[in-house]
Order: structure tokens, then sequence, then C-alpha cells
DNA sequence: ATATTTGCAAACCGTTTGCAGCAAG
DNA sequence: CTTGCTGCAAACGGTTTGCAAATAT
């Protein structure tokens, strides 16, 4: 009787009553596997390689799913399709941010406390409760 | 001989060798006197009533046309259509970022000169010249 | 047992494009 | 005059949906 590890998305997705299919499995782990941030295509080719019986639709349709039930964020890059990565919120790096390198296209992860604190209070200066927000920054690497 | 103000991007439509046709010229009036931040319909309703010979089509080549001359911005927040806005470089108020009450979509422009600063200098710490970004806040009214 | 999820194909919706005629420079 | 722009309708690409069969709980 062997015993699967349960994931932190599966975890998610337990906690808030949704179905852990066969399907659902094989996504989680192919997000939870990459160290990139792949597209929709991308993850279904991933996860179709893994078990091919797997479909297009159902990919979208579980993105969605574990985007509703928090397991995962969508980023929007510009000119460039939707792209996924897990939210590991048992991380101190639970807020980050998105640097897009223009020339390569290569996404670089940061976080920064007083950015954090500013967004917080710049809302509330404006008299509003932030519940959200998106940044992205887009450079060319500093030759040296 | 009436000789007609040249609206700022009229301006860079010429700088940058675009002919100005009378559909632009609506377009960009539209724009300068929009105090929201329109999607295309909407754009495009507002132009049909000044006038009716123009299409749906034109409005979306012609705010590419704007947007790659730099006369207009384009907006892309969460759930909703591309909003658009033009941007006004004479003004001290030229980066200005966005927060969007998720109750009612208002969008409310702000300006934080520490926030400048601190993409600037996260871009610089990661190695990187900063091109351009992107900042949205979404918040909720704090009631009192 | 039964409510959900799946795969397929078709619909959808915002946006782009090919083409013949039109207008700006 | 010539090049670029317009309007139309048709194509496009990513995403969603209706439905009957399959599956998790």
């Amino acid at each position: 009787m062997k015993k699967k590890k349960i994931s932190s998305i599966e975890r998610i997705c337990i906690a808030s009553g949704i179905k852990m299919t066969q399907q659902r499995r094989v996504v989680a782990k192919v997000l939870l596997e990459s160290k990139d941030h792949p597209d929709i295509d991308e993850i279904h080719k991933r996860a179709h390689k893994m078990d091919p019986n797997i479909s297009l639709t159902t990919v979208y349709r579980t993105m969605n799913v574990f985007e509703e039930c928090g397991a995962v964020q969508k980023l929007e890059i510009k000119d460039s399709k939707s792209r996924y990565e897990p939210i590991d919120n048992t991380s101190e790096r639970e807020h980050h941010h998105h640097l897009v390198d223009v020339e390569t296209g290569e996404i670089i992860e940061f976080y920064d406390c007083n950015l954090e604190e500013l967004k917080v209070s710049i809302a509330r200066n404006l008299g509003y409760k932030l519940v959200d927000h998106r940044l992205e920054l887009y450079g060319v690497k500093i030759k040296k």
C-alpha cells in the first residue's frame, strides 16, 4: 500500500472541497515541477507527456479552478500569453513580483519589502484598502 | 480661413510622419475629451457620434498607430477589456499609475515619486536597466 | 449513488487581415 | 499622382461552453 505524498496544490484543492481527479493531479505535478512560468499550451504539452489522456480543455478548466481556489497565480506579461505559477504561501517569498528581460523573455522574480509597504500606504492615502495588485518591471540587462 | 488648433496627439502623429486623416482626428478628439478610460467599443461609440463615417476596424487600427507612436497608452486591467488614455508628456504627471476600485470599476490615477525611485533601483539591483513597467493597485474604498 | 468532471466539437469574442476603393500629402 | 488609409467581411487565436459519457467521493 503505497501512500502518495500530497502536494501543496492538492492540499488547497481538498480544503476547498474540490475533487482531485487524475488530470488535476497531473497538472498540479507539472506546475510544481516547472521552474519557469509555462503558458497553457506548455502545461498541456508537459502534462500530456506524463499522461496522454488529458485534453487542452481540461487544462484550461483546471487552471481556472486552481486560480479560483488560490493555488496558482496567473501572470499576464505584455505581448505574451498568460503564464502560471503555483502560489507557495508557506514561504516567506509569498509576495513576489516579476522583472521581464525584454530581450530574452526571461522572468526574474524579486521581493522588496519597501515596495510592499509603499503599495499599502499609497492605497491607504487614497482612501482604499488594498486587495490585490500587479507589478511588472521590464528591463534590459546592463552589460559591464 | 479658420485655423484648427492642433492637438497633442496630432502633433505626435505629424512628428512621426503619419497621415492625419479625418478619422484619426476624430478618434484623437474623443480621447482628449474623455475623462475616463474608455475601451475600444466605447471609443468607437463616441467617435461614431461625432462622425458616423468611422468603423470599428479603423478605431482598432488607429489605437495601434497612436500607441506605437507614443501618443496613447493601453491599460490592461484584470478582468476587463483594454482601455486607453492619451499620454501627456508635457505634464509633470507623466508617470502615473492606476488604482482600480474593485467594487465600482472606477480608476483612480496616482503618482508617487518614492515608487518611481524604487522601481528603478530594484531593477538596477537586479542588474537591469528599466525600460518599461506596469503597476496597478486594486482596492476597496475604506468607509468611515 | 450522484454530483462533478471530462473530451470533443462548436461557439465565442476581441482583434487582425486581405482586398478593392478612397483620400491625404 | 502615389502611397497610405478606410470599410467590409472573413479569418484568427485564445478561451469557454453544451452535451453525453466517465469518474471521484
